[in-house]
DNA sequence: GAAGTATTTGATAAAATCAGTCGGTTATCT
DNA sequence: AGATAACCGACTGATTTTATCAAATACTTC
């Protein structure tokens, strides 16, 4: 389980879709204007997340991305890992010879908290998250301030 | 707590020192030929450890890094803080703007998981490490090794 | 059904950050 | 004086993130 910046934005932008599961398609550029990530690293991130089936997309217009499945279905462990696939090959991120020939010092020390890391994340679905009341405060935020900024975008044009 | 290849090295680095407590000084060669890092990178990690007062170093021959204070008394985490200071306050490692203005949506899961790595880090000292079966087989086995590489390199020259 | 637009999809490259190396300098011991 | 080892700063290369461009697909409207 590796932790990276890159896992975190992907599960932000799940976290997003979970959000409006309802609604159906979500756009990346919506996604993009309320996470305030880039249009073009969410394309990468989805490439792989569709590829691993966590998403399904439709094209053209009021198209977009949909969860494959519900968010009580999808651990945020299995987002993280599927955006870091085959990666950590080099050092203690595997098996064995991460000093040398023989395991490193610390080797048993990283494994451990690598499997309890895990652990949490995979306790954890985008359903639960959905209903804390902490990401649903900042989920109405944004969605008040998405609005204003449509409503900006209609009396300028 | 951002967990990186850096602190892990850093970690290796220390516990070393923390096996050869007893002994005084070490030379970051001797860490080097022991844990399989380059000597260039260690001098990189210790510069940062020793403007935290983690170690404390001594010039010239017979120089080399010793523990500040007793292994029982260095958390693994204070080294992976130490390691990675002033680094991440971009998104969601510090505090709030993780997502322009306001916290984004996993800000809450990232924190608790933080914590969690930091407390588990926390709890463990290099002491605790040291009188690992699993680490002192792997230092034994460094000792050996040494130990004939030494007498190698004297029966050549 | 043709034109136009919204969206994914793919490729590539630029910019920024991070990991790791190299060369030289300074302090200290013998 | 010479050797040993910490110290320092610039450099290279890899990874991450953003930007740009070109199709491909599907919907809407005329």
């Amino acid at each position: 389980m590796r932790l990276t910046t890159k896992g975190r934005y992907a599960v932000t932008a799940m976290l997003d879709l979970a959000i409006h599961y309802e609604k159906g398609a979500v756009t990346l550029s919506d996604i993009a204007g309320r996470q305030g990530i880039s249009l073009s690293y969410l394309e990468q991130l989805f490439a792989r997340l569709r590829r691993k089936g966590l998403v399904k997309s439709t094209r053209g217009p009021g198209g977009g991305y949909q969860l494959a499945t519900e968010p009580m279905n999808i651990h945020v462990a299995e987002i993280v890992s599927a955006i870091n696939e085959n990666v950590d090959a080099t050092r203690c991120g595997g098996e064995k010879n991460c000093a040398k020939d023989s395991r490193c010092l610390t080797h048993y020390l990283w494994e451990d908290l690598s499997t309890r890391i895990h652990d949490f994340l995979n306790q954890i679905t985008l359903g639960d998250l959905v209903n804390q009341p902490n990401v649903q405060e900042v989920a109405c935020r944004q969605e008040e301030k998405s609005r204003m900024a449509s409503l900006g975008t209609v009396r300028t044009q």
